[in-house]
DNA sequence: TTCAAACATCGATATCTGTCAATATTTATA
DNA sequence: TATAAATATTGACAGATATCGATGTTTGAA
């Protein structure tokens, strides 16, 4: 039987998250391990309310776990989220039987 | 070392390829095997020319296949394109030491 | 209660993208 | 060669998005 209980939206947005390559780069980066905003921006050559727009997306996907701190904002990978998102791949394009 | 090897714009093409949901519909589709265009026209809700713009898109990053026969178009997943965007996945989330 | 640092939000803008109808192209067949 | 079917391409357009500078907000410290 087909799996229909697939919500593409949803999956879409996920990869979504890292359909731009500066949030590859950002993903790049902080899967060394948590680092604060501040850090990350060093790295890359954007500006920060363009690094603030990023994280706002990579969170919302929760693929990034945002952690404040006073005024800073420690960013880390969500693992749970990649392991979902490696399922779903493989989901979406195994073999399924139709109907 | 952190790897710096790393494509990040190449990545962020093939992770768009999946970043809409008809396209995440689309494969899921031909997942269950080679189909001919106007079959998988058939269980969307999208024009023609529509669908044949996303393919364009599932081929050019190598994630679909296309083979033609007559006038018709067969398309069927690269899976070997599949595993490398797994490892992708898993590398660039990755712990890596830094510098 | 000021001040400064870190980050978020806002408004503007240029570019990209998904979609369609219309048209062109390709290919087998009558 | 004329036709029909399958697919690709084109042109147009509305909506999404990446980016920036300017400004707002939050927080610890002086």
């Amino acid at each position: 039987m087909k799996n229909n209980n697939i919500n593409h939206k949803k999956i879409a947005k996920l990869f979504k998250a890292l359909s731009e390559p500066m949030r590859v780069k950002i993903i790049d980066t902080i899967s060394s391990g948590e680092l604060c905003a501040c850090e990350v921006l060093k790295s890359l050559s954007i500006s920060q309310s363009t690094l603030s727009h990023h994280m706002k997306i990579l969170m919302a996907c929760d693929l990034v776990i945002g952690r404040k701190k006073a005024t800073w904002m420690y960013y880390s990978i969500n693992r749970k989220t990649v392991n979902n998102m490696l399922d779903i791949l493989m989901l979406i394009t195994s073999k399924k039987s139709r109907e």
